[in-house]
DNA sequence: GCCGTTTTCGGCCCGACTGTTTTCAGTCG
């Protein structure tokens, strides 16, 4: 798929028109395309060639003849001449915090500096520091910039974001006046990876009790560095567990929370959709409320604000501009899917492949958060690195289980197996045994780099299998650390709504696979999901919500998730 | 460059913080 390539072609644009000193609309644009193109889950060329692309808000003429000519020509001649004008490695100032296009800009064209190591340079020798509206805080400000850009992982997973976010809130809870505590920005959108964390609190109208929680929060013994300490707004680097995170605590009064919440949650292309709306109707949006001039009409609850914009309320995870706000005009929002609708996990390792726990450990502690059924699925036998269940063991742990069902009462406990699909697209037990189990999930573990035609056979060959139920990890990417395979995700949600096959959306914050959009796709096209932790322990039964909440980021409803269903029956004997 | 229930031309979101400034530009979200 070359939609993410296409993307960084428009960022990338976007970015040297903006060292160029171009026309800022015009450069807006340009990184809208990038953006939506990012975000369209389906094939770029599927879509130009269909025609559907032209329809895409936001891709004009001019773009989607740059689309056509990249389908075509593997290239951009706009952006090769935009190349053209800078050196290769001037771009890379800009990822340094502190550094924008006009910076970048100034220490090209009055000190020659074309690379972050040249800035550095130019710093310790004292050049930086003389340019005109530059200075030697600046200049230090730079240095911690690409000190913490050479430390820094970039974005971070949504389980790490959300650790440094009981750091602060914790803290903050214990300050004296903060009213109401709410994390917002991508963290609260449950977006798949956070840039920073961003809190909010509400406190008393004095300015003085405003400033001593930002003060508190600066002076906290995990901050490792205080970025900004404004009244109303600090911004620091702290220390956790795995990574130095940045976390931005932004303080409010009471009768603007609302406001806050709404405009801190962005995301910044949503509220700009907003605003945009608001002066249609003739009224002003900021963090402080939403005013018909001088008049405040809705700032302190934050459902008020759409409303009074005519809108239904948005929940957080669809708050991305991809046709929510529209749906929300027209009551047409789907009744997103919840935790608390969740009935049971399907994607389970017990102890007897690679996980941690027994089977009826497990069991209880599904019982005590509500589950109404648990399916074991451990490795099968080629994935010996996980100690992967021979047909004999497996046979073995299918007649435990039936035998635990009969002891324990209040859950039910399915037999079920990740199936290995191998090299040769077969599946790793052969149909025979298959048969037994209650639910059968299929999935890749090896192979993983092959060409997009190889993996994309091998996980429609799986999803032939009748005993199939679902396909594991579709995409097999870990976050930060490997790439998706090049599936042709098209093709298998395709070839999943004909066998009546589920996909899995792993909950894993490491996997969230499907992604978002991905799910998006798979339900328009009629394919139910199922949410499963992949767990190896008790604890991992604790990451449904990453996978319920990417679900709801990708518009599902309780009924497009199989385990939604009231009871394990509705998994067994199927396929028999 | 994109877009249209005031529009095919003329607009295009808003404010905090910092550092360099004597009133503001740049950066960030």
């Amino acid at each position: 798929m070359q939609n993410s390539i296409l993307s960084e072609i428009f960022n990338e644009m976007a970015d040297i028109m903006e060292i160029l000193g171009e026309d800022r609309f015009r450069i807006n644009s340009n990184r809208k395309v990038g953006r939506v193109i990012g975000d369209i889950g389906m094939d770029i060329e599927i879509l130009l060639a269909t025609g559907e692309l032209a329809k895409v808000p936001g891709i004009g003429k001019s773009s989607l003849a740059k689309i056509e000519e990249f389908i075509k020509a593997g290239k951009i001649a706009a952006h090769q001449e935009l190349l053209k004008k800078i050196p290769p490695k001037l771009l890379e100032l800009l990822r340094v915090p502190g550094m924008g296009p006009k910076g970048v800009k100034a220490v090209y064209e009055k000190l020659n500096v074309k690379s972050i190591a040249e800035l550095k340079g130019a710093i310790k020798s004292g050049s930086f520091a003389k340019l005109p509206g530059f200075g030697d805080k600046k200049a230090a400000a730079i240095i911690r910039g690409i000190e913490f850009l050479e430390k820094s992982t970039g974005r971070i997973r949504l389980d790490e974001a959300m650790g440094a976010a009981y750091i602060v809130t914790d803290l903050l809870r214990e300050l004296a006046g903060t009213h109401r505590i709410q994390t917002a920005g991508s963290l609260r959108r449950r977006a798949e990876t956070i840039g920073d964390v961003d809190i909010l609190v509400s406190s008393g109208k004095s300015k003085k009790a405003s400033e001593r929680i930002i003060e508190g929060f600066a002076s906290a013994e995990f901050v490792e560095e205080v970025l900004a300490a404004g009244p109303t707004k600090g911004s620091a680097i702290i220390r956790t567990e795995t990574t130095p995170v940045q976390v931005d605590v932004r303080v409010v009064p009471k009768e603007s929370f609302g406001a806050a919440a709404q405009y801190f949650t962005g995301s910044k292309e949503h509220n700009v959709r907003l605003r945009e709306i608001a002066i249609k109707a003739g009224l002003k949006l900021n963090e402080y409320g939403l005013f018909k001039g001088e008049k405040m009409v809705a700032g302190e609850v934050e459902e008020e604000i759409y409303q009074k914009l005519g809108l239904d309320y948005i929940e957080p995870m669809l708050r991305e501009d991809r046709g929510e706000i529209d749906a929300a005009g027209s009551h047409t929002l789907p009744e997103l899917v919840r935790l608390k609708d969740i009935r049971g996990d399907l994607h389970i390792h017990s102890r007897a492949s690679d996980g941690n726990c027994s089977i009826s450990e497990l069991a209880e502690a599904a019982k005590k958060l509500g589950y109404k059924y648990i399916c074991i699925t451990d490795h099968s036998k080629s994935s010996a690195i996980a100690n992967g269940l021979s047909a004999k063991r497996l046979a073995r742990q299918i007649k435990e289980i039936r035998r635990l069902n009969e002891q324990i009462e209040g859950i039910t406990i399915l037999a079920g197996s990740e199936v290995d699909i191998l090299a040769d697209s077969s599946l790793d037990f052969d149909n025979k045994l298959l048969a037994e189990l209650d639910f059968v999930i299929a999935s890749i573990h090896s192979g993983m780099t092959g060409p997009r035609q190889k993996v994309t056979a091998r996980t429609l060959k799986a999803m032939d299998n009748p005993h199939v139920r679902c396909i594991g990890h579709p995409t097999g990417r870990l976050i930060g650390q490997r790439e998706p395979m090049d599936l042709d995700i098209a093709a298998v949600i395709k070839h999943a709504a004909e066998t009546h096959t589920a996909l899995e959306l792993n909950a894993n914050p490491w996997r969230l696979d499907l992604k978002d959009t991905h799910c998006r796709m798979a339900i328009e096209a009629g394919v139910k999901l199922v949410i499963g932790t992949d767990t190896h322990n008790i604890a991992g039964l604790g990451l449904m919500g990453f996978g319920v909440a990417t679900a709801a980021r990708g518009w599902a409803t309780k009924a497009d998730i199989l385990n939604t269903l009231e009871t394990a029956e509705s998994f067994t004997g199927i396929g028999t």
